[in-house]
DNA sequence: TGGAGCATGTAAGATGTTACATGATTCG
DNA sequence: CGAATCATGTAACATCTTACATGCTCCA
């Protein structure tokens, strides 16, 4: 049997502050990001199948100054299904699908060079994630200190962190060899 | 403008020595498998695609003792499609759809000890999947040492090597941390 | 006045998985 | 005799992305 994990991160995003699509989106952006993505296109619709399963309810309030906006909140059944969701074993070992490494697989039929320039480009995109993991983490840290989510939330900003500090010293070794590899011929 | 990218990667199987919709597959599931996969479902499709593209050219085999197979070739507009989308720039800087970071973030919710029964579960399988990796790697060194995909073949394996060898620092890290979270109770 | 942020939603299409169907040979 | 390996394929389904549609307020 497969399940639906969105359906739980949505519920689970439920449990952190979030009770609207659009704040739910936006936590997605900033914090799941790195590991779990939803687009509107899911969260709108999944939302609606949580409240007819009673995993939570919704209540409209009207704002004034802003647009109205639905609030949902987690019930008790949600609370279960999410603790459930949680306790079962994780099926499968995840796996990246990585562009950029595909293209390496085969960039035997590209010059050297070619492959360096997209290194170095790979490298500066893991950069750029490197330092926004950091600016997160000092942010937890800071403002989120006594949050009960907060350590939770640094385990698997430490996960993101490390991964990318790996694939960064991958990068500059290969761009290393291959250049090598060139000087060679 | 959104590019298929298991397309190419098919069409660049194509070129690994790999001729049936079968052996493809082996290969994915081989070698792959760690930053891209293709299922039965999307092989053979696509090799037809191919075909009519006159990017690949097919015939098919009567052998004696085994099943017929098809035979696929990549043409030289085939070459030249691989050449070009090698070259085209990455689009997205990949990640990681990590069902077990995201039950992590969401643990405040279990007790610390189910956690760490994940997170040993997790370790474990990020272990086999070393050896795993170790072992292509000396396959790769010791039997393709002339082969022109050789080098390129072993930078992707690194690749893999470094990232989860980084993951399962971590994985040890973060069960020391929740053990001492549990004491400090 | 125009853009950014807040806010909700849908429809179409792309992409991918799973289960099923078939059938030969080889090896233990 | 049964399991594994070789070999090809499809239909249904699940999942997810993208583009589009709407409309308010605040600020520069």
């Amino acid at each position: 049997m497969k399940i639906n994990h969105t359906k739980f991160a949505i519920l689970g995003l439920l449990t952190t502050g979030c009770h609207t699509g659009y704040s739910i989106k936006q936590m997605i952006d900033g914090s799941l990001n790195h590991f779990w993505k939803i687009s509107y296109g899911q969260i709108y619709p999944t939302l609606k199948i949580l409240v007819e399963e009673g995993l939570a309810t919704v209540k409209e309030t009207i704002q004034e100054g802003k647009p109205n906006k639905k609030e949902y909140r987690i019930t008790n059944k949600g609370m279960e299904a999410l603790q459930n969701w949680l306790r079962s074993p994780i099926e499968d070992i995840p796996f990246e699908k990585n562009e950029f490494i595909l293209k390496l697989f085969f960039s035997r039929h590209e010059p050297e060079t070619t492959a360096i320039v997209k290194l170095e480009t790979y490298l500066e995109r893991l950069q750029a994630r490197y330092s926004t993991y950091s600016s997160i983490e000092s942010m937890i840290v800071t403002s989120l200190s006594n949050e009960e989510d907060a350590s939770y939330w640094l385990f698997t900003l430490d996960y993101g962190i490390r991964t990318t500090k790996a694939a960064m010293d991958w990068c500059r070794d290969t761009i290393q060899k291959l250049k090598e590899m060139g000087n060679a011929k």
